[in-house]
RNA sequence: GCCGGGAUGGCGGAAUCGGUAGACGCAGCGGAUUCAAAAUCCGCCGCCGCAAGGUGUGGGGGUUCGAGUCCCCCUCCCGGCACCA
């Protein structure tokens, strides 16, 4: 054994012994509980990079607790494949995505195979292999002729210089990322998938999932957004619209509809094109409106802009007649299209009348603030549910009686009626791009949208593409899109357009169990696996990823494919790994980001920083506050360097010990000194028990008896506490008290006296199997090679996982706090079985409580067993 | 803007049901060892104060014998917002 920890050693041995002995190869094994560990798998975007780093410790941590537990533990994993960074690569670099997105994979599986993961590596996967996503397009083909894929418009980003359609995140205030160009909104076909179908049940089924964060419940909650309301029906004024028709808004607070003054409509919205074709300076309105990009947070916070249509809609109770407007913050594409307005109740509204002095009317009384006459400025109690005035024949009924009031009126009448809207939206899959799965649908003139029949599946996404960065590579290659029609035979178009990216992180969790099958989607081994008992992922990933999953598991066992509704039992949502960042203004509005290793930072005296300079040039950089590690803000630490110095198991104990696994987690180098040093004291201590202490051991074990000095006793006793709470921890998944803990229990094993040679090499030896075991999930390396050298049976992998013993823990005397007023004054010294009138009168008795009381008789006296006695004077 | 989180020493963090705030570690300071350095080991370490003691968990209020923890209000930071993954 080396006496000196030289970490790439330990670690090579650790993992040739694993990968001789398949030790983390598993089957279905009817024998033991399964347990599948999985983690969000990466996208290959070149290496890895911290925050994939952390997602695969704490995984892999719970792996490996689980099987000491005795678990049948899958953590599988594979690749997320299909993604635009290939093909910006591809622009850059003059690299083909496939070519740049497998090299990446390799170099990313070795860097995660010398960090020593419990991985069944026998079910790696790619997304963008055929045999991965001929099974996505299958499932899409069941899903359209089951009427769960439709197609219809869809609202998307236009770069009109490139010609091409941009991300959310390729728009930069308005403009393109590329081009600079001024974005526009560009309705195109696209294809749906039906979620919404599903969204009471996704909305039910969050109640069940008691192994889930609330937080993350939430959150989904809050997007699916079920809202019961009213439809209501606004008819056109004939001699201002010119014909008949309805204008349809849903509103939650139809209690407030005799205060609507006026109705906005989105600039697509069939009235403001009527409006518009026939008054130019509208016309130009509903241009500007079109300008800028989709996303909702950019549409969200834009100045609220109106113009008047000069049509008129009347009001379905009072016959009143009421302006329509066109607002640029009322999209086509969500709802009606269209809203009431209703000043006097909706901070939006109020604002938007103000602006274009529309009028206010007030129908509701709120329990506070009630006002008249002057209603500005805006107050939030405005807003809020009461009784109605200024409202005929509903004056004086509070807001739910108002609201069956008011949509039994509109029934009555065919204007309206009670529904419930989800905020939920059909997910959009169509994308413009090259790097991802082709959707198999086949357009023919005569038999219109055809699916690809399954013996044609795969429809291979062909790999040798010139990638421009202009339009769509496969809609310019006719030896892909040229094709016959299924049905008919007669020449027909394929479909260009790929699928979004999320649809194959919806399902690859059940692929896992089954990577190998080329005749099915799924089999019998995927009832055995699904679902996933412990997921880890980052809480970015709470809404969508998660929604589009559960959706899945649903759609396909509704295609009689899986046999679960949910597919992760149980959620752990890491925290991010944030860094600082830096930059430097360059012209234009640039920025060029400063990666944080080249940056030395100035502090004062405290330590506070104070300035920043590059270190290459020593000139100062902007101090851009600390965000999420991304290439975009160039603030991502490799975690490659940090292997190749300190190894494996330091990183691993380092990134635990950091932070607990559901905190943000700010990188900093120092400390990750501090791991490696506990490491090689662990290696130290361990190596010296191996190669001195255990020659001390009795043959006949006195531990048992519990005939140990006091003073061992009380250092066993301090190791087996520490047990007892890293085992509580490990239920909470909280690692890094688990870490912590394996500290504290070195710390013990250190200082434990030396007097009793036998006595303390069973303490040692004892103290060593737990120490090795707790942190074996942590920094699997040098425990395995510890284990072995220390006399242990068996590999530590597989050791059972220890529990405090009762003997060990037990106590005959315990101190308690002494407060006066609450305030710390002392400590008393008690039998462990006191009772609240001993501990009582000694505290009473004791010398601080005397002196702080100052003669004055205790009013009241608190005592909470085990913990402390507080006197109240 | 909307939804969800977070804020505790110089730093990362701990504190299980409302019960000793600052465990464990980093940095720092002092000492031992060493020809010297590295490494290692021992000690100190929230703030104010010579001490007694006071004070302290982003800010303001409240409940309680007792609040980092519960309630109300506010500030700042982070994540998501449907085409980044």
């Amino acid at each position: 054994m080396q006496d000196k920890y030289l970490p790439a050693d330990v670690e090579s041995a650790a993992q040739a012994h694993w990968n001789r002995t398949e030790a983390f190869k598993v089957g279905e094994d009817p024998t033991k509980p399964k347990y599948y560990c999985l983690s969000m798998f990466p996208y290959p975007s070149g290496k890895l990079h911290m925050g994939h780093v952390r997602n695969y410790t704490i995984g892999d941590v719970l792996a490996r607790y689980r099987r000491m537990r005795g678990y049948n533990v899958l953590q599988p994993m594979g690749w997320d494949a299909f993604g635009m960074p290939a093909e910006n690569a591809a622009i850059q670099n003059n690299v083909a995505p496939a070519k740049w997105t497998y090299a990446n994979i390799d170099y990313m599986r070795t860097q995660l195979q010398r960090l020593g993961f419990a991985i069944d590596w026998s079910r790696e996967l790619a997304t963008c292999s055929p045999e991965y996503y001929r099974w996505e397009q299958w499932l899409f083909t069941r899903l359209f002729e089951k009427g769960l894929i439709y197609k219809k418009l869809g609202t998307v980003n236009w770069d009109p210089v490139d010609q091409t359609v941009l991300a959310n995140e390729q728009v930069i205030e308005g403009r393109g990322w590329r081009s600079g160009a001024l974005i526009e909104k560009r309705e195109i076909p696209m294809y749906y998938m039906k979620i919404t179908a599903y969204a009471d049940e996704l909305l039910d089924a969050l109640d069940g999932l008691s192994g889930w964060p609330e937080q993350v419940k939430l959150m989904q909650k809050n997007w699916i957004g079920r809202s019961e309301g009213v439809e209501i029906h606004f008819p056109y004024d004939l001699s201002t619209v010119g014909r008949s028709g309805v204008l349809k808004v849903f509103t939650t607070r139809a209690d407030t509809l005799m205060g609507a003054t006026y109705v906005a409509v989105a600039a697509e919205h069939p009235l403001a094109e009527l409006a518009a074709a026939s008054n130019p300076e509208l016309a130009a309105f509903v241009e500007e409106c079109k300008r800028g990009g989709v996303a909702e947070a950019d549409l969200a916070t834009m100045e609220k802009k109106g113009f008047a249509t000069g049509l008129r809609v009347v009001h379905p109770l009072s016959g009143e007649f009421l302006p329509v407007w066109v607002a640029n913050y009322v999209l086509m594409g969500y709802g009606e299209g269209a809203v009431m307005a209703v000043p006097a109740h909706d901070e939006r509204d109020f604002a938007f009348a103000t602006r274009y002095r529309l009028p206010i009317r007030m129908v509701v009384r709120s329990t506070r603030d009630a006002y008249e006459d002057t209603v500005a400025p805006w107050l939030d109690a405005y807003a809020e549910q009461g009784r109605l005035v200024n409202s005929s024949a509903y004056d004086g009924l509070h807001f739910q009686d108002a609201v069956d009031a008011i949509a039994g009126d509109l029934e009555h009448r065919g204007l309206g009626q009670k529904r419930v809207q989800y905020r939920l939206r059909d997910w959009g899959i169509s994308r413009q791009r090259y790097w991802g799965c082709p959707i198999p649908m086949i357009h023919c003139a005569d038999c219109g949208d055809v699916p690809v029949p399954d013996e044609d599946l795969p429809v291979v996404l062909p790999e040798n593409v010139e990638i421009t960065g202009r339009g769509s590579p496969l809609a310019k290659m006719e030896s892909f899109y040229a094709c016959s029609c299924p049905r008919c035979g007669k020449p027909a178009r394929r479909e260009t357009d790929t699928m979004d990216t999320f649809v194959e992180s919806s399902w690859y969790f059940m692929r896992y169990a089954c990577a190998d099958n080329n005749t099915a989607m799924v089999d019998s081994r995927v009832d055995y696996w699904a679902p996933v008992d412990q997921y880890i992922g980052g809480i970015e990933h709470a809404i969508l990823h998660l929604l589009y999953s559960r959706f899945f598991s649903r759609a396909m066992r509704d295609c009689g494919l899986a046999n679960i509704s949910e597919p992760f039992t149980n959620l752990l949502t890491q925290g991010m790994v944030v860094a600082e960042t830096y930059y430097r203004d360059l012209e234009a509005g640039k920025k060029q980001w400063i990666n944080p290793a080249d940056v030395r930072v100035e502090r004062d005296e405290k330590g506070r920083i104070t300035a920043a300079v590059l270190a290459s040039d020593g000139a100062p950089v902007v101090i851009g506050g600390t965000e999420k590690m991304s290439k975009s803000k160039n603030n991502g630490v490799d975690p490659q360097s940090l292997v190749d110095q300190y190894g494996a198991d330091t990183a691993r104990f380092f990134i635990i010990f950091a932070a607990s696994p559901d905190q943000q987690l700010e990188w900093s180098d120092s400390g990750v000194e501090g791991a490696y040093r506990f490491l090689r004291r662990v290696w130290n201590f361990g190596h010296g028990f191996a190669t001195e202490l255990r020659a001390a051991l009795p043959t006949q074990r006195m531990l048992a008896t519990g005939a140990l000095p006091e003073a061992l006793a009380a250092a066993r006793r301090e190791i087996h506490v520490h047990l007892r709470q890293a085992n509580y921890d490990l239920g909470k998944h909280q690692f890094n008290t688990v870490a912590s803990a394996t500290m504290k229990i070195l710390n013990a094993l250190e200082k434990a006296p030396r007097d009793d040679r036998a006595a303390h090499a069973e303490v040692v030896e004892e103290g060593l199997s737990i120490l090795l075991r707790v942190l074996a999930p942590i920094a699997p390396h040098i425990t395995h090679a510890l284990w072995h050298e220390c006399g242990f049976s068996g590999d530590v992998i597989s050791a059972p996982w220890p529990e405090p013993a009762d003997g060990a823990l037990r106590q005959d005397q315990i101190e308690l706090t002494l407060q006066v007023n609450g305030k710390l004054r002392g400590h008393i010294a008690v039998a462990a079985d006191a009772s609240a009138s001993d501990i009582e009168a000694a505290a009473l008795a004791s010398e601080a409580a005397v002196r702080f009381m100052d003669g004055k008789p205790p009013r009241k006296v608190v005592v909470v067993p085990g913990r402390l006695v507080n006197i109240v004077v």
